[in-house]
DNA sequence: TTGAAAGCGCTAACAT
DNA sequence: ATGTTAGCGCTTTCAA
């Protein structure tokens, strides 16, 4: 039953107290242009008097739209995802649409369940980002009712994305490390499985990699994206043939690898070179800026949300890759003169 | 008109199908205890086949509840709201609810309007942070509907509320940067007006300076809560009477304070003690690790989301004010020996 | 320029 | 244990 004894009014109040019919105090709210100026003008005295706002879900259910769209992403704590947020979200409510959110902590179950109850309210539409397109239940879902969706960062064959070229852009952070001087560089990513960003980004380190004849490009998996793994990376940095610089596949990653690093007795970028990816604000703010491959995320999400809506209006959606371009930072240097006599650390 | 010309199937249609009523079809979803095994397995079978699942705006409509709660929050790129929101929308969800987000960028105008379009939905509830509970006026929208709702972060006699004791708080800095021999200090944040939280503070870093017989506390007003101004800074650090110590209202602010002081040439916490305010995990990343005070932001999220569901089931909120805890860092230490005050060592 | 009437998909009395 | 019926609040033909 309805939530109050004294229920918000409804059309058919306000129509009643106006003196006319239901029909032309909705007309008032969607087509004020038919009616005539006075008819107008004394429903929308009695409404705001009233302090009558039309009912959405009633809305909604007849005209089939409930001008709200989904945004599903893996998490908020990483800053590229809640930028990427705030530049859909303001689009959207600019174009009068409401945002339902939900993040997937990187499971694909919960992507399925996520895009599920989205379906329930009958979103009108979806931005997302997977942890891998292909054979995405939650994707196959999205096709299977033909709701119109939009990945961000993943990129696609099948589905419409707003995303950077990945592999181009880390062949040239590569590009940029070798231009210093490191041969040894290590990959440093979350689990695979989740990430498609993360592979397409160690594909194209390893590719540019062996374009310039570097050394073999190692690749560290750490327990998640969001933090790195002390234990892994004293592990991996023993031995003579350690890298001197450590690509991270995203800005957190990079960032928690850092803070390990010092605690282990590096000096970053002295004794060993970090860079991620991202281009963050978060990453602006560390001493020293980290060195990173800046995509536009804010930019990402509002176009994103733009593409959507010209598909809600009728026309097409198309993928689109913006361009990224390398943050220099400073926490990438030249590799120490002598990788093999001792260096000044203190571990 | 709705979306298809094949529409998708209705309870009518999967009732019909089956040979039942759509009220049976109804029942297998809502109370299947009702059913004859044999009726909801049949039904359950057609529905599989189907692929059917029940349009939540009708039965929203019909049953006067959403199913959804509205989450208000000034910004998500401060990762005190985004670690708010993870603690929020995964309560919610687990109980079964959907979550509708929006950010106001610290805007009155826009808390009105988004909250609005959250009432227009038919939301359940809201949880929300605004600039200011006093006089606010989205906030007397929400009690003029009586629209059940809980405020995060900020403090209120008239509206229920999860925070931490935010004047409290500030105080206890104060005293351990005064234990560290501190006597000048200066507060740095946002907008006043844009935040009773940073006035909170301001007032108990006061408190606390009084209490302790330190110099007056100078208060830093920078444009934005998100970041600092290095002309400010610049400014206010000129002079011999220049503060041993910052503390900054909020964790971003710190970390953008100390990106600019570095730039000028400082070297924190050597010359210049600063922290901060939310205890973020961006915080713990920083090198050194931010001082700051320690907020249980997610957990805020999740009690204020659990609140407003025990309200909604017919419960009463109460106002909790979650324990803080000073969260020592690397960026506090003694103020430089040279200043012109003999430095006062507590035992 | 406005009104009457039908119905979007669902649930909950009430009836059987 | 299941069916019948009446709407929730709104929009939209169609008719006047």
């Amino acid at each position: 039953m309805p939530r109050k004894a004294a229920s918000r009014s409804s059309i058919v109040e306000v129509a009643r107290k106006a003196g006319v019919s239901p029909a032309t105090v909705s007309r008032a709210f969607n087509q004020p242009e038919l009616l005539k100026p006075a008819t107008l003008a004394h429903i929308k005295a009695v409404v705001r008097s009233d302090g009558f706002r039309p009912n959405r879900v009633g809305r909604s259910l007849r005209a089939g739209s409930t001008r709200t769209i989904g945004l599903l992403l893996p998490t908020l704590n990483n800053p590229v995802f809640a930028e990427c947020f705030e530049g859909a979200e303001r689009h959207a409510r600019q174009a009068g649409y409401s945002v339902m959110m939900a993040t997937t902590g990187y499971v694909p179950e919960v992507e399925a369940m996520a895009v599920q109850a989205f379906l329930d309210h009958q979103i009108d539409g979806l931005i997302l980002t997977v942890g891998t397109p292909v054979r995405n239940a939650a994707l196959a879902m999205l096709q299977a009712v033909d709701m119109p969706h939009m990945l961000v960062y993943n990129e696609s064959g099948k589905h419409p994305f707003v995303s950077v070229d990945n592999r181009g852009a880390a062949r040239d952070m590569m590009q940029a490390l070798a231009a210093l001087g490191h041969r040894r560089v290590a990959v440093v990513t979350g689990p695979l499985s989740e990430s498609d960003r993360a592979r397409r980004r160690l594909a194209g380190a390893r590719e540019q990699a062996l374009a310039l004849g570097l050394g073999e490009v190692a690749h560290w998996v750490m327990p998640a994206h969001t933090a790195a793994s002390r234990d892994i990376l004293q592990a991996a940095l023993r031995g003579p043939d350690a890298p001197t610089a450590l690509f991270c596949s995203n800005d957190l990653l990079a960032a928690s690898t850092i803070t390990h690093l010092v605690a282990m007795g590096y000096c970053v970028p002295r004794d060993l070179s970090v860079c991620g990816f991202d281009g963050t604000a978060m990453g602006t703010l560390m001493v020293p800026p980290l060195t990173s491959v800046e995509q536009p995320s804010s930019q990402i999400g509002a176009t994103a949300c733009a593409q959507l809506l010209t598909r809600l209006q009728g026309g097409q959606t198309r993928s689109v890759r913006l361009p990224h371009r390398i943050l220099p930072g400073g926490t990438v240097a030249e590799p120490p003169t002598s990788t093999r006599t001792a260096r000044s650390k203190t571990p």
